[in-house]
DNA sequence: CAATATTCGTACGGTAGCAAACGATATGGA
DNA sequence: TCCATATCGTTTGCTACCGTACGAATATTG
């Protein structure tokens, strides 16, 4: 994608890249004044909403690598936000849960839901089931072909 | 975007970083062989189709914050890929030019085209357009939010 | 049961992005 | 002319991705 060829090809793929890190960018300033990240964000809100779970799972939920997932875990720990214990059947696994610190920090954050509605709001709901649908099967397509490349 | 929220709103922030981070997959997979990230290909792109350009236009015309190319510019440069002068007028900026080494890897990569056309290929061109328009929509609103936020 | 293969988490090194702060250089007014 | 202001590039420090390789633990298979 965005190669320097013309037509529409090129242009969803350079906006796709514009609109995740302009949406991004909102995100970053909202989460900021707490000292948390994007990603860092996620994993409070999938912890608070769904309870402790095993870091593997999490890393599927959130579509992370276990490299990625693994230091932004040890962030989350070292700011005393979450805690990773060993308790389960298969030792192998580490169980994340969230600490009445992160708790508390969770109950300051603002509602980020202010974010998708300034960009999509208004916009026609086929034109975005639309959107949804091409940028699915695109993406389908591109995590074939780096399954072969 | 992607806050936990069901409609479409979340789902096209959610596929547009699926969408954007599989490209790069791909296209780092592609590079990897020589060694270059997918930016890096895009600094020689721009200057092996327009010549020589001074620093601050190529930030500009890549979309790249000062700070993100500095620090791209520098890698090009230990590879020994482009050059950075001072050559001109304006003693503050740097002109960047591409080294016979740069022209030579150059000549060894791939055709990246394939990419985006195994991406969007055989999508109608209404539905791509319609994307495009969406997520130009989307990002402008964000952009403008982004500078009061 | 022993050997092999897989999986989980981590460490390391790399790319890519940003904000803030700084020195050097232009530029515009008073 | 001189000072305030703006701009360019860099540095520093941060988030967030990935692949590879490794040890530990579990599964599978012979």
């Amino acid at each position: 994608m965005r190669h320097g060829q013309d037509g529409e090809h090129v242009s969803v793929g350079a906006w796709t890249k514009r609109c995740y890190l302009a949406g991004r960018a909102v995100m970053d300033a909202a989460l900021r004044p707490f000292d948390l990240g994007s990603t860092q964000w996620y994993v409070l809100w999938h912890l608070k909403s769904g309870g402790p779970i095993v870091q593997r799972d999490l890393g599927r939920a959130l579509e992370l690598e276990r490299a990625t997932l693994s230091g932004i875990v040890a962030t989350l720990v070292r700011k005393g936000l979450i805690e990773q214990t060993s308790g389960g059947e298969d030792q192998r696994q580490r169980l994340l849960t969230m600490t009445s610190s992160g708790e508390a920090l969770w109950r300051q954050l603002p509602d980020l839901s202010f974010i998708s509605q300034a960009a999509f709001d208004g916009i026609d709901e086929a034109d975005l089931a639309t959107t949804t649908r091409v940028l699915r099967l695109a993406t389908e397509r591109l995590q074939a072909l780096a399954r072969t490349v």
